[in-house]
DNA sequence: AAAAAAT
């Protein structure tokens, strides 16, 4: 290969020196049966070293400045925050000597203050009340001081923090909120108070945290991959295949990657051709490293604008997703596959103050990772250009083009300064994706854009064991907790409907003595973190979590999921089930079914399990017999889509017309198969 | 009903 040495001089992208040396070290990567499409294809190619200058990148830690640091509850949740504090509500929140968030918090409305109780702190505070919210009454969110110390420790980290510490820890928190004259907001008269979210850890050994591969890993080379479109590039079988430069196959070694996964055999060609890409599979099986992997063997090759601080920046690489915490786990992969070259990610999101993330991007921006809402922002404010924007990612893809996200993402690329579609690369990944989104989707890609599907799409990982259970909504609560403690201590996400449930679910667990935590959009974002973060490290080893942890998180050794409410879609079943048997691990998905409330999602679920080889129960099968499914009337996408009924596009029968959203409008009453 | 910008 010709670009072993280009890269040689580059120093750290976090400002540090040279790397140090590091083995590849490639783990028994077997000879995987070739299907016919696969042949190997070289990707070497001439090399030049344009752009890549060796320059240091600036210093990612924020260096003080932290006085300001509340989310600002949006949606609504500011509104009544200080109105539903009635006696009786949440009263259990104002304890340890009205923590910062009994005092600053009832930020969701006078909810949410449910404890999530340490090792240390395992006492319901209010006497342990039980709350019977399906009695329609609301009491018992009693709260703990517990995740409020241990959050105030967590988000010092460096410097800048000193002196908090002891404040939060001794339990008067608002201390913490007083301005002390380090911050830049400072507006402790009002209640807005933005969070900044702590630096990420950067030692060599958290950049490269990964988990292991499972036992059925191997397993994905059984499954059928169609790739549809003109000219497609060969599958690679090896990484080696994708002649990348040497940087990349060490930090691609060192992130634990040894064996390709279907999706990135099929997509690394695709991405690494210049061609534009829509990419279904399962949950679990790579995706984001299918695009990370080519973008940045891209960017290295061609050069990127170095990283020295602009007022505004111009990335070449955007990758959106619809959730705050998976645009920060993408933006943590990205670092790793960047480390030690003049590449630089960055990630934004709301949240978080938006001087904070407008630093970040001012300091280097070569791969911008971000939501819908502040990369809106960020582009209004001409922090950043997109003349040189040269891919465009849509992980979630299905999210981001539907109902919720679509707007956002038709004004992104109405941006005047996006450079139109034939002169960018666009990327979509997901493991669903509803044929009326496949549609939309054809606005935002060239017309010869290729379609690989891994399986089916839509379909359920087969290495998740599903099973269903007939709960009504009244005996969830009993059914939950028998199950919680028969499982012991064993990573386990809850998923409910509602802000609220999650809220309640997460109290009557801490009340029964199970550690455990929560995540939904009401929780600010700092609390959402910390969730995130007890979870993944185990000392909370449940997180009860609204659908804003349904897609894409990534986290350790998640064995078992338990939907105590059903999705309204199947897709979102599929996604929030695709939190455990990541990786070719193995995992569990209890589902609590009302028929009072679910009968609409028998029929696809039914699909979903048979598809993915799983027991259907027979009174499963009689309650979707029943739900008459004449209606493509319901306005639920998915509601009554089967799975087998959503196949790939022929690139040729892509060329359709029709306003973006205005076609979401128009059923599918054109063929397009 | 959840989520995505702040204000």
């Amino acid at each position: 290969m010709d670009d072993e040495d280009w890269d040689t001089e580059i120093t750290d992208n976090r400002g540090g020196g040279a790397l140090p040396a590091f083995q590849p070290n490639f783990q028994k990567s077997g000879s995987l049966p070739v299907r016919a499409n696969e042949t190997s294809s070289v990707f070497g190619r001439s090399v030049k070293p344009a752009g890549v200058d060796g320059k240091q990148n600036g210093e990612e830690k924020p260096t003080g400045g932290f006085g300001n640091r509340r989310s600002f509850g949006n949606r609504g949740a500011s509104g009544n925050r200080f109105e539903e504090r009635n006696p009786g509500f949440g009263r259990g929140m104002i304890d340890g000597g009205d923590t910062y968030r009994g005092r600053r918090g009832s930020i969701r409305g006078g909810r949410g203050g449910h404890g999530l109780f340490t090792s240390n702190d395992y006492e319901m505070q209010d006497g342990g009340q039980q709350s019977s919210f399906f009695g329609s009454k609301r009491g018992g969110f009693g709260a703990s001081s517990g995740d409020a110390e241990n959050r105030g420790r967590r988000f010092r980290g460096r410097g800048g923090y000193k002196g908090i510490n002891e404040e939060v820890i001794g339990g008067a928190g608002k201390s913490l909120w007083k301005s002390d004259g380090d911050g830049e907001g400072g507006d402790f008269a009002g209640p807005k108070v933005t969070y900044i979210p702590p630096p990420p850890p950067d030692s060599e050994d958290d950049i490269f945290a990964h988990y292991q591969t499972g036992i059925n890993f191997d397993k994905y080379d059984n499954i059928l991959v169609e790739v549809s479109g003109l000219d497609r590039p060969a599958a690679i079988m090896t990484f080696e295949e994708a002649g990348l430069c040497q940087t990349l196959i060490k930090n691609i070694a060192r992130a634990g990657y040894s064996k390709l996964t279907p999706v990135q055999k099929h997509s690394i060609p695709i991405v690494l051709a210049g061609r534009d890409l829509m990419a279904c599979a399962q949950t679990g099986s790579g995706k984001t490293a299918a695009f990370l992997i080519p973008i940045l063997a891209q960017m290295m090759q061609d050069g990127v604008s170095a990283t020295q601080f602009k007022e505004q920046q111009e990335p070449e690489c955007i990758i959106v997703a619809p959730t705050r915490e998976l645009v920060n786990q993408i933006f943590l992969e990205s670092r790793k596959f960047a480390y030690g070259t003049c590449i630089r990610p960055v990630v934004v999101y709301g949240g978080t103050q938006t001087n904070h993330s407008v630093r970040q991007i001012q300091q280097g921006c070569n791969i911008l990772c971000a939501t819908p809402g502040r990369l809106l922002d960020i582009l209004g404010r001409e922090k950043i250009g997109l003349s040189k924007l040269r891919y465009l990612v849509l992980d979630e893809a299905d999210r981001m083009l539907d109902m919720g996200f679509g707007p956002d993402m038709k004004k992104l690329i109405s941006n005047p300064g996006m450079p139109p579609k034939d002169e960018r690369q666009t990327l979509m990944f997901s493991a669903t994706f509803p044929e009326e989104i496949q549609r939309l989707a054809g606005e935002f890609l060239k017309i010869e854009y290729l379609f690989v599907v891994v399986g089916q799409v839509g379909g359920a990982c087969s290495d998740v064991q599903q099973t269903i259970l007939q709960v009504s909504q009244y005996d969830k609560r009993d059914k939950l907790v028998e199950i919680l403690q028969g499982i012991g201590d064993k990573r386990t996400m809850v998923f409910v409907e509602t802000k609220k449930k999650a809220d309640f679910f997460a109290t009557l667990l801490c009340q029964e003595k199970i550690k455990t935590t929560s995540i939904h959009g009401d929780r600010e974002q700092r609390e959402r973190e910390e969730a995130l973060h007890d979870f993944r490290s185990g000392r909370c080893p449940v997180l009860v979590a609204t659908s804003v942890a349904a897609r894409g998180l990534d986290i350790e050794n998640v064995q078992h999921v338990i939907n105590v409410d059903l999705p309204s879609s199947v897709d979102d079943y599929v996604h929030r089930i695709g939190r455990t048997g990541r990786c070719g691990n193995i995992g569990k998905a209890v589902s609590f079914f009302d028929p009072a409330t679910d009968s609409g999602i028998a029929q696809p679920l039914i699909k979903v399990l048979a598809d993915a080889q799983q027991e259907v129960p027979s009174w499963l099968e009689e309650i979707a017999c029943g739900s008459c499914p004449v209606g493509f009337s319901n306005p639920r996408r998915n509601m009554f889509a089967s799975v087998d009924s959503r196949k790939a596009f022929q690139s040729k029968e892509n060329q359709h017309s029709g306003g973006f959203l205005a076609s979401n409008t128009s059923p599918a009453d054109e063929s397009w198969d």
